[in-house]
DNA sequence: TAAACGAAGCAACCAATGGTTAGAACGTGC
DNA sequence: GCACGTTCTAACCATTGGTTGCTTCGTTTA
């Protein structure tokens, strides 16, 4: 006896694809390919998914929750300052775009077909919440005087977010290194962002995180 | 009499591809495409240009030509502060980006091959003029005692430029209008960057560009 | 004038790819 | 054991980037 062999190969297409995804990239992996590792015909993956990007999503998903319930901790956290946890949150996107780094195309796509499936749904409403979460944490870092530039501030700090992800994303390399270069990096960022003279001090040598 | 035909043709190729280009993203334009617009057959592109992207490259080669010979204007320009400055180069390379759509891939690709061929270097060397000019007007920004955060600032700056440019071109729309918002926001990415609690003010109208 | 040559140009082709279809194999309930 | 629904695949299709071999045609040269 086994459990219906349906679901155990959709485990293997997920499986197989995010082994290839993470270590080729999206683009460069092709339907056969993810069949061969996966021990099926490419066309089985339709069975299970509408295209290729259908996969994708399906398999990031998942990870987009495990993402949102992070940031849902970090921001009910109540020892952490608001700049530590603007800080702490932006590691948390950072990894998770540097070990699902295909899944950064599902986070940081914008544009959003008219018409959404449930399916498509869903994963729209949890970007939205990982979104929101960012900008509670930038606003949150915010004194009164300066929240009639919350909205300005968000957005600058998602280019600055973004900028960064791409830039350790397009020549790929140790996830591991990235991230923790990536971490310093970011921590400036928000120094920057939040100004204040005390920015410009060499950083002292906080480990606040396992990367 | 007329010219040699190739020269021409090879225009029309430029042109048509130009204008699918930027009206659709390099991507989704097939070379049968460029090829019915030029009016020729496909196979002829490929006498002038090896690829798809050696096609993009030898279009987007003057155009980077013609952004840095402004940037270098504006480095020599003795008339501007040094924010100032940060900020028109800033804008003239947003400008570029969001007018030449396509163009972009070109300035921002960091997976260069490992051997180049002439035209791939030539294209390569302006890139690194352009971002030097990019790296001497952040740097130009800085006092004395920041000069030791001058590289970590002049990647950060980076982040940032790169992230807008991305925000603003993946959903494609009106370059104008794009650019006049964009404009309004790489104002406050400077002020934030150089940090100085004037940043904060609300922007003063200005308007010295013609964006 | 005519043969030779080289460039300009194209139809036909190829391999790879995302995606579809018709039908085979197989387990399950009646 | 038979009908039915699910799982799965081989064969197929259209599109794409790119190649090959051939034709056309203006120019050079004898």
């Amino acid at each position: 006896m086994r459990v219906s062999k349906g679901v155990v190969t959709k485990k293997n297409i997920e499986d197989a694809a995010a082994k290839l995804f993470s270590s080729q990239g999206f683009n460069r992996v092709t339907m056969r390919e993810i069949a061969k590792e996966a021990g099926c015909s490419h066309t089985l993956i339709y069975m299970h998914y509408k295209d290729k990007e259908d996969l994708l999503r399906q398999m990031t998903c998942p990870l987009l929750e495990q993402l949102e319930s992070m940031l849902s901790e970090l921001a009910l956290d109540p020892v952490l300052t608001p700049p530590d946890r603007l800080r702490l949150v932006s590691k948390e996107v950072i990894a998770f775009c540097l070990f699902q780094r295909s899944a950064t195309m599902i986070l940081f796509q914008s544009a959003v077909p008219v018409a959404l499936t449930e399916e498509q749904e869903d994963c729209d409403k949890l970007r939205s919440r990982i979104f929101g979460r960012l900008r509670e944490a930038v606003i949150g870092c915010l004194s009164a005087d300066r929240m009639d530039s919350a909205q300005t501030l968000y957005r600058i700090y998602l280019f600055m977010l973004h900028g960064m992800i791409m830039s350790f994303l397009d020549p790929p390399g140790d996830p591991t290194e990235q991230l923790y270069r990536a971490s310093r990096l970011i921590d400036r960022c928000v120094d920057i962002l939040l100004g204040g003279p005390e920015s410009w001090l060499p950083p002292s040598i906080q480990k606040s995180l396992p990367y």
